[in-house]
DNA sequence: TCAAACACTTGACCTATGGTAAGAAATAAA
DNA sequence: TTTATTTCTTACCATAGGTCAAGTGTTTGA
């Protein structure tokens, strides 16, 4: 599958575009690409884009009212990353957006994308579905975090993400667990 | 505002739906009640029913695998509940959603749901908009869990949320909280 | 190529919250 | 009104995970 065709794969997988609207929806996406330890993102400004990542890995994180830095998310191929709620807002956001590693993405503003949900509902079907399943993520993760150890969640973790484990440094898996590198490391060394 | 309405009111209020398509869309719901201590869904049916709660108040919750029970999520008027990953995909669901009042809901089915969304490009925007804004404040909720403390976290709830306090249990808001009662308990002492 | 920065581990000690158990207060039922 | 049930609080001890401090490899970049 080409590159830059990805993103209709996976848009299709979910709802179906006709071959004009396929051109319509690629045209409004811009490809752009970014350096490892490079910001997309810095907090405190408004997030213009929401990307999709053909190839390449980022992170976005905040730094809580004690100043400790939080991992909120680690993103890889074929995911999308950003601030929805600054981006749909025009509020500052509190999140960094950083790139761990040389990255490949597709860029899209609040404008373009509004313009095309009215012009292509079944993209506007997607975007449901896709914050739909983010939801159902999102209570998981919860729940894991609320009501399971940091050991369960590390060794879910390593199930479901083992590219994870190979491409992201573990201070920043530890926080993205919820818990120190500290802790991460003995729970590394018990299992 | 007349009671059955608030729907409409609730989704107008994201985005513009004809007056046709109103009539079209109140019909599709259908008006229920349930008692305090009833339950709407039981742990291993599939949830057939997204509902609308004009009026009452409703908790979610699931066993996990130590036996322990744990609030999910509670719910009062003019919110939706439900379970929208069984709803959606048919699979049997690990929540009970239970009426701590008596409540009065709207219920639609998935197929009448999802022949509105075609039906009604605007209505697929309303739910678009109200996965994305359930989304954020999930993740929100996730970064009080992790990372603050559980006073900072009841402190918060009862800002934000002041009317649950006088309406349901101690208990389940402890659960939700992601804390013991003997903890809530604790905490309110402090405060 | 060599210093600086990063990535990971280990140990000693501390703290927020949990578990258990029991009792008081409030609410619902008879 | 009396009894039963639910709701909430308190006390004591246990523990997961945090904090601080130090040390060893491993990249990175000038």
């Amino acid at each position: 599958m080409p590159e830059d065709n990805k993103l209709l794969y996976y848009i299709n997988k979910w709802t179906s575009i006709s071959e004009a609207d396929e051109a319509k929806i690629l045209s409004a996406f811009e490809p752009i690409s970014i350096k490892k330890r490079k910001d997309l993102l810095v907090s405190g400004q408004v997030c213009n884009y929401l990307y999709f990542i053909t190839t390449g890995c980022l992170r976005s994180s905040y730094i809580d009212s004690k100043g400790a830095e939080h991992v909120y998310q680690i993103r890889m191929d074929n995911n999308w990353i950003g601030d929805i709620d600054s981006y749909f807002t025009r509020q500052n956001s509190k999140y960094t957006i950083e790139a761990l590693e040389d990255s490949n993405l597709l860029r899209i503003s609040v404008d373009r994308l509004e313009q095309l949900f009215v012009e292509i509902p079944n993209l506007e079907r997607y975007f449901r579905i896709l914050f739909q399943k983010a939801y159902i993520n999102a209570l998981n993760r919860l729940s894991a975090t609320m009501w399971e150890t940091a050991i369960d969640r590390y060794n879910e973790m390593l199930k479901e993400h083992p590219e994870i484990f190979q491409r992201v440094p573990l201070v920043h898996i530890a926080s993205y667990l919820g818990i120190t590198p500290e802790s991460l490391s003995r729970i590394r060394r018990q299992v």
